[in-house]
RNA sequence: GCGGUCGUAGCUCAACUGGUUAGAGCACUCGCCUGUCACGCGAGAGGUUGAGGGUUCAAGUCCCUUCGACCGCG
């Protein structure tokens, strides 16, 4: 039912380029995996998703479980009925809402990403004292819902319970994504509890049954040795696939996640999480991850950052408003064959729903076809 | 013609009995967003308070003149 294949190994890095096959399809890989969290891509219908080359899509555990329920989703057959989308899916655990609605929650605005030594980060750690929505222990974590502040439970077995019910292809084990503000302690504390988390993840997967694939992941923060130990363990257990969690340095994550491939089996997948931005998956795929998802291009497009190959458009700069051009000449996309910069900018400033539409296409269709030229680059032994 | 109400940022409006560099929302300009709390967040620019004169230590606030808008009565 699921299986790996890799076609070519990179000769001067860790790049290599294979094939996923799931019940729902293959994955060629190096590839972009849409999110939709919701069980939708935002603005975006299943066929217009499909029609920008997109494989697969990753739908999320934790907004499922709230609402409408899991239960409903298997009730109606299953994600992939339920959002009519027929080909490959993920969902994520949860996890990362450990950290969205724990630490990172507020007004601080702390990323996932650090830059070089951030001191001045620190004062909002500290004054981060506004009631967070996620609550750690031993178990698992208390979620306040972000949608009606009642309270709920995710433990890696509810999680699991939860992903075999919402049942996508590929499923990811209840972990911790730590903030990368959190001291070398707390890092190596949370990895460890990560890792009993994966283990329990696991059980629960095999009693559970059924044709899900178990993706492990690797935590560790920025620390290479968290790093190299959080892939020896993960890696050494009976997981499906791996993903590729947590907090980076912006400057280096290429290295951090090589730390982490090198110690993981070859002949398994590496699902780059929440990682994709043109330059990381260029890097991520060099240290050899298989796949992202990340919700950059989509959330960017709605709010008028459009990507091209000489950087970022922001569609609502004045520049825009009477260049008749498209976003970018020579793109193959829908938006950017039929329309101009300057109808863009007018959707946007006049905000209509549309606007959110052609630019989520455009931007979905960069990354997309940025990651199949990488595969195709694999391939030919030009990376 | 007489009486009244009101003129504050591009727009809609704030500013207790006169009291420090006249505020807000929207619009405008720019930036940010990496396993979606996200059609979101942040910053900036913008006003000789209709005009002119007066009272006062001090006027968007009080007085006079004038222009304009609206309402009422002739």
């Amino acid at each position: 039912m699921f299986n790996f294949k890799i076609e070519k190994k990179s000769s001067d890095s860790l790049a290599r380029a294979g094939v996923i096959e799931t019940p729902h399809g293959v994955i060629e890989t190096p590839a972009f995996v849409t999110v939709g969290t919701k069980a939708t891509v935002k603005a975006l219908t299943p066929e217009m998703v499909a029609s920008l080359g997109a494989s697969v899509v990753l739908a999320n555990t934790y907004h499922l479980y709230l609402q409408p329920g899991d239960e409903l989703v298997k009730a109606a057959g299953g994600l992939h009925q339920f959002m009519n989308w027929p080909g490959p899916m993920m969902t994520d655990s949860g996890g990362f809402q450990v950290f969205s609605l724990g630490a990172a929650f507020g007004e601080g605005g702390v990323s996932k990403f650090v830059s070089g030594h951030d001191p001045n980060k620190k004062s909002k750690e500290q004054a981060g004292n506004i009631a967070k929505l996620a609550k750690i222990d031993e178990d698992g974590v208390a979620f306040q819902s972000h949608i009606d502040g009642s309270a709920h439970r995710l433990t890696p077995e509810r999680s699991m319970q939860i992903q075999h019910n919402l049942g996508a292809d590929i499923i990811f084990a209840f972990d911790e994504c730590t903030s990368p503000l959190a001291p070398y302690d707390y890092q190596k504390e949370a990895m460890e509890r990560t890792h009993r988390w994966a283990k329990r993840s696991l059980d629960e997967h095999k009693r559970l049954g059924g044709p899900q694939a178990l993706f492990g992941i690797v935590q560790g923060g920025r620390h290479q040795d968290l790093r190299q130990e959080s892939s020896r363990v993960i890696g050494g257990m009976d997981f499906a696939g791996f993903g590729i969690g947590g907090s980076f340095n912006k400057e280096d994550m290429g290295t951090a996640v090589s730390w982490v491939s090198q110690n993981l089996p070859e002949n398994k997948p590496r699902h780059l999480l929440g990682i994709g931005e043109p330059e990381d998956i260029i890097a991520g795929v060099k240290s050899g991850a298989d796949t992202f998802d990340c919700v950059a291009p989509t959330r960017m497009a709605r709010n008028g950052a459009l990507l091209t190959a000489r950087g970022r458009l922001n569609i609502l700069n004045a520049s825009c408003r009477c260049d008749l051009a498209p976003i970018e000449e020579g793109c193959g996309c829908y938006t950017c064959q039929n329309y101009s910069r300057a109808y863009l900018a007018h959707l946007f400033r006049a905000k209509e729903m549309l606007a959110a539409t052609l630019a989520s296409i455009h931007n979905l269709y960069y990354l997309i076809n940025l990651t199949k030229r990488i595969r195709r680059d694999v391939l030919e032994g030009r990376l």
